[in-house]
DNA sequence: TGAACATATGAACAAATATTCATATGTTTT
DNA sequence: AAAACATATGAATATTTGTTCATATGTTCA
């Protein structure tokens, strides 16, 4: 959308010929974003202690049980959890490790720097 | 915020006592939301391929000069890059190495899942 | 079967945010 | 110093999004 500088069209097409696709960049943001609310990490570090029970979780984060729900069928939608039944109680932990490794080199950055 | 189960106390102040600080958790969220766009994934991974100009970023990007600004002060205030002067231009790159490995830890989930 | 419990979900509202438009700032060149 | 160029930024707007409230779904227990 600027005026194409002649002197810079070889580092623009090499640079767009060595990065992701479209698709694989607008879905990493997709999932970036489900990470980027602080409600939602504090459920998935919670859950990366173990699995947890929704009543748990508002205990935990001293939230109502809807806001809880909402943000948990969020993060269900993006695989980052998944959940199980027992009896009256539904219980979610983290879809796989590498959402934990996500989480985690995230937290390390904020630790670290 | 909902009743207290008594027999998951126990369970709950364990988990808390893991759990990295509120403050701690805040940021992480920030940062992963600084990578929730995809705009600002686009111009990371850019930036992954070495430093560039605001100039080739729009054209690389097919976007306005301003949208591009915009978020690169986003970026910068996010400490996730940096900038340097040459002449009129200003060249953009990765704050640290750091960036580029959250950045592939997201890209390669999505590739891999 | 009905009551109590645990969780999910739709609608509504407030707050956050990405882009556009217009313009300002800072640099180089003549 | 003025003009041209490269980038930044404030205001406005449209869209997205997180929480609340009310209610629905599904399970267990009496």
């Amino acid at each position: 959308m600027a005026e194409i500088h002649p002197e810079h069209a070889h580092i623009i097409e090499q640079t767009k010929a060595n990065m992701p696709s479209e698709e694989v960049l607008e879905k990493t943001a997709e999932v970036f974003k489900v990470f980027g609310d602080k409600t939602r990490i504090r459920i998935l570090a919670a859950l990366s202690e173990g699995e947890m029970c929704v009543c748990c979780l508002c205990d935990l984060l001293e939230m109502s049980q809807s806001a809880v729900s909402h943000q948990l069928s969020v993060l269900k939608s993006a695989r980052l959890i998944k959940n199980r039944r027992e009896g009256k109680q539904i219980y979610y932990s983290l879809d796989d490790a590498h959402i934990g490794a996500i989480l985690y080199t995230g937290i390390s950055h904020v630790e670290e720097g």
